[in-house]
DNA sequence: AATCTACTTGGCTATATTGCCAAGTACTTA
DNA sequence: TAAGTACTTGGCAATATAGCCAAGTAGATT
């Protein structure tokens, strides 16, 4: 595999796996809405603010999102705003898996 | 957090970490072109046979691919063609990377 | 200035991932 | 049946990730 290949998947692999956490796609699928603080996230998702801080500066790292401090608040935001088409994708995946397990189950039933 | 929101989210996950790493993002791509067997896969890659094939294991979890032995071969194919639909937007996150890196350069230059 | 609020960062432990080698399985061919 | 090919699985060491607490920073309030 040639070395450009390889860097363009390296980088293409680290916005998914900046997004390929439960509470990462959450916090996507809220600022979706628009800004949040990390306190209205951090309220919302129920772990400790310094862990929520973490996932964002993962997000933001990856390019995912922007922050801007306003008064003694961090807002952050979306960058780009085609990552909700992504999901339509993802969701096809976990529903040709419940597709198949009833599948299966019809097998059974037979 | 509803606890069904938080299913849902990590069955989401899971399948966005199946494609987070190179490899795998790689394996993919091809399978995209049509159905290819692990040793394939291997020799492209150039990893050792035991690894491709756990990385294959874990795109299969995930619902991502599906396998068949045909004599001493096991072939493989991506089970939901929308995957590459996908990339188009993790393109525009590193698009928007690659500009924002130039802009700041302006100002460099300014 | 002292205190409060909203965050970020460092440090830690627990857990998960990666990739190789070695060993095992399952077909195929000699 | 013996040996080869194509894989999968177990096991291991190196590395990365997750989440909490504690400590630090920065702006707001008293």
């Amino acid at each position: 595999m040639e070395i450009e290949t390889r860097k363009h998947l390296e980088a293409r692999a680290k916005v998914l796996k900046a997004m390929a956490h439960p509470s990462r796609l959450f916090m996507i699928e809220e600022l979706s809405k628009g800004e949040r603080c990390v306190c209205e996230l951090t309220e919302m998702i129920g772990a400790d603010i310094s862990t929520v801080s973490k996932h964002l500066s993962v997000l933001k790292q990856a390019g995912l999102v922007i922050d801007e401090k306003r008064g003694n608040q961090v807002f952050y935001r979306l960058r780009v705003p085609c990552i909700l088409n992504f999901f339509g994708c993802v969701e096809s995946v976990l529903e040709a898996q419940v597709k198949d397990h009833s599948s299966h189950l019809n097998i059974l039933r037979m």
